[in-house]
DNA sequence: CTTAATTGGCACCCGATTGGTGCTAATAGA
DNA sequence: TCTATTAGCACCAATCGGGTGCCAATTAAG
């Protein structure tokens, strides 16, 4: 219920490693000891990744996977799209307002406008578009989600007891 | 991929029509009319709300459903939890404290103080986060999540267009 | 009392999805 | 040459999930 597959798993557990040995060039089987994981699905899921061209590879011995892009500017939603592929074309009247530019981007309750009154599809979008607002450097130092919310309304853990 | 269950689909559609047909007595097999939707499922759904105690139900002809609790405090976490079951006990030391009252409940970021750095762990708790705060209210009439959000950075969308 | 329409509960089937592997080619360092 | 890697794709087996069958219990209507 409501999981993503293993390869998503998978391939966003490979991004976070990538983003912590920034500059190295990794193997998968490196990844998946680490992790204990199955290297020939780490592998798979980090070629879906290169394909998507998100990463950099190199062949032979001591090749492996590197960073293409800024793990800031890299989302999750980018990420999950070319490991198992992005929810079927949901493109409505309030979806295409966004777009077109109309009420601020991001963080903007399109359900108010929402036309087909479908709970799960609100839900969907809902999800997806968290994904699309998290990139893999929050997912690996968490710390950096403090800075997306700097106007919001969300507070630090206090950590005096 | 990352899909609710048709189970939950149904469930919710058939929370949402009984949040607007409120007091009456509505039976499976007019909701799945309603929305053309397989009536024995519906069904199901129907009793796995019934069950957890979100709805009375009533035999017999002229029988059938209705709210029994207030659509406002019922949210979408916990009629996805009653319909397909909640994720795994996710119980870590960071949930912990906030259990016991540390920090602002409800929209704080759990995340910073993330023990296992499993990315996929992050992302359902991001989820399920977002199902416990959503109410079948707000599912129902959009309008209510501005209520919500009075704090928030949220705007409406202009509808000047 | 009989009938019909509903909820309640559960088992079962079958098709789709998915986790995982096999196999082969291309690349490149030692 | 040999080996360790990525690239690509097919394929299998197990699980999951949508949907149905079946029967009992309840209750309104005739
Ligand atoms: S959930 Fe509503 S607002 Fe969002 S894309 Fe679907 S129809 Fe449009
Ligand atoms: S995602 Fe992190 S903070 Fe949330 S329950 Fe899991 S370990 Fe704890």
């Amino acid at each position: 219920m409501l999981r993503l597959t293993k390869r998503a798993e998978y391939g966003l557990t490979a991004l976070v490693h990538l983003v912590d040995h920034s500059g190295e060039t990794v193997s998968a089987r490196k990844i998946s000891e680490h992790y204990s994981l199955p290297h020939r699905l780490v592998g798979e899921a980090l070629k879906d990744l290169c394909r998507a061209g998100f990463l950099h590879s190199e062949r032979g011995p001591a090749g492996g996977y590197q960073l293409a892009r800024q793990p800031g500017s890299l989302t999750v939603g980018e990420a999950v799209a070319a490991l198992e592929g992005a929810p079927e074309g949901t493109d409505c009247e309030a979806k295409a307002l966004v777009g077109l530019g109309y009420g601020p981007l991001g963080d903007l309750n399109v359900e108010s406008k929402c036309l087909i009154r479908s709970p799960l599809h609100k839900i969907q979008e809902d999800i997806w578009r968290q994904f699309e607002r998290t990139t893999i450097q929050e997912l690996a130092s968490p710390e950096f989600t403090l800075l997306r919310n700097e106007r919001g309304t969300l507070q630090p853990l206090q950590t005096s007891a």
